[in-house]
DNA sequence: CCGCATCCGCGTTGATACTG
DNA sequence: CAGTATCAACGCGGATGCGG
């Protein structure tokens, strides 16, 4: 009955009394990217029950970090946004995102982790450095098996989406998904990469010698 | 047997699978503040069974999040310490133990959570702005309920202790702990605490403006 | 179908007792 | 002091069912 909180007057202990029960950070994730419903979440998140996703949802908008809406036009049902304190937990997660892109190196579990194209969004938002970004306007497209994300970058503000750019790519890179975490980590130099045949890079070398600045894995 | 897992080639679902299981996150916060035995971080963590926090230190351990030591000189028994990775963990966490500053105000569960004042130097590094501190040399002692932690401030660099401070104080703040939480998470200004007798501000004024700006709630 | 509530078996957790 | 052993209680995963 009483939800269970660790009860320490920390502001760490506070935000994981809400986001450190299993799912909900990567719920919170899944959102950052787009409004999703219901049954999407449950696809993205692979062993989660329906009970408990239910659950997760409406603790979260008692808390004021998501909000439900009916769906625009055509579609029917329900769609789940971040509000604005919404999208500030979904930027405090990004470090801890950061963080743990050095652990996917550390050796997969047992081959077969599950990929999402999407995941991407967030890791290049992890990874954005406004400050590297100063007078850079560029937009890179990126190939994973087939499903292309984009991010554009003008001077220290970020856009990121799914399928075609706004503007045509200064870079395009072609690669799988464990590449792309080996580089996103910094283990993997894309130059490498490409030697190896395990990527392709088109477009203006230029323009993707600075998504490594902007991007930095440092 | 098998640990549980999500399973999912992104940086925070790995991260996750490290340190969002229960009390994990809170053992690193802990660390952070000073090195500590096994009965520092059960007493710090009340609740958590000692097989529990066994197994968790495991973990760390092998994750290289954590290192065992054995303790200085007079001392008997082990110290866990962070390694360079836990350090970094620590760091990527004080975004989230920031945005949790916010649910603080929202309403304390039940009137009654605990309250140490080590946690103050978690919250003070997570609302620290090097880029607001240029120019800055101070050093601000905070008083909650005869408990004191220090911070001084120059240039940019932040260092924090529990007890006598390096050099004598420019400012020391003396207050409750709720009050405290509710300054830092910008609830309540200092001013209209000390008005109405929650707070005591002594020393050199100017020092306790600067201080507004370099921890600033935002 | 979509969103959700309910139920059940099992893994994880909390608390205590015990050991080197 | 630093854990291991044990067991009851709780949270989670999966299946089922029900109204819109």
């Amino acid at each position: 009955m009483t939800r269970r909180t660790y009860g320490q007057l920390c502001g760490l202990a506070r935000a994981l009394d809400l986001v450190g029960e299993r799912w909900t950070a990567l719920i919170v994730r899944d959102l950052a990217v787009r409004p999703r419903r219901f049954t999407d979440l449950q696809e993205g998140l692979p062993g989660i029950g329906t009970g408990l996703l239910s659950e997760r949802m409406q603790h979260l908008e008692a808390a004021g970090v998501v909000e439900r809406r009916p769906a625009p036009r055509p579609e029917r049902g329900v769609h789940y946004t971040l509000t604005e304190r919404g999208r500030d937990l979904a930027d405090a997660l990004m470090p801890l995102a950061r963080w743990g892109l050095g652990l996917l190196s550390d050796g997969e579990p047992d081959g077969e982790e599950a990929y999402r194209a999407e995941w991407l969004v967030v890791t290049l938002r992890s990874l954005f450095d406004p400050a590297r970004a100063a007078g850079v306007h560029d937009c890179y497209v990126f190939d994973v098996m087939g499903e292309r994300v984009w991010a554009t970058v003008d001077d220290g503000e970020l856009s990121t989406g799914e399928g075609d750019p706004p503007r045509p790519p200064d870079m395009v890179l072609a690669t799988d998904p464990a590449t792309l975490a080996a580089i996103g980590c910094g283990a993997v130099d894309p130059a490498a990469a490409v030697a190896e045949g395990r990527a392709t890079v088109t477009g203006d070398p230029a323009a993707s010698a600075r998504s490594l600045e902007v991007f930095a894995a440092r």
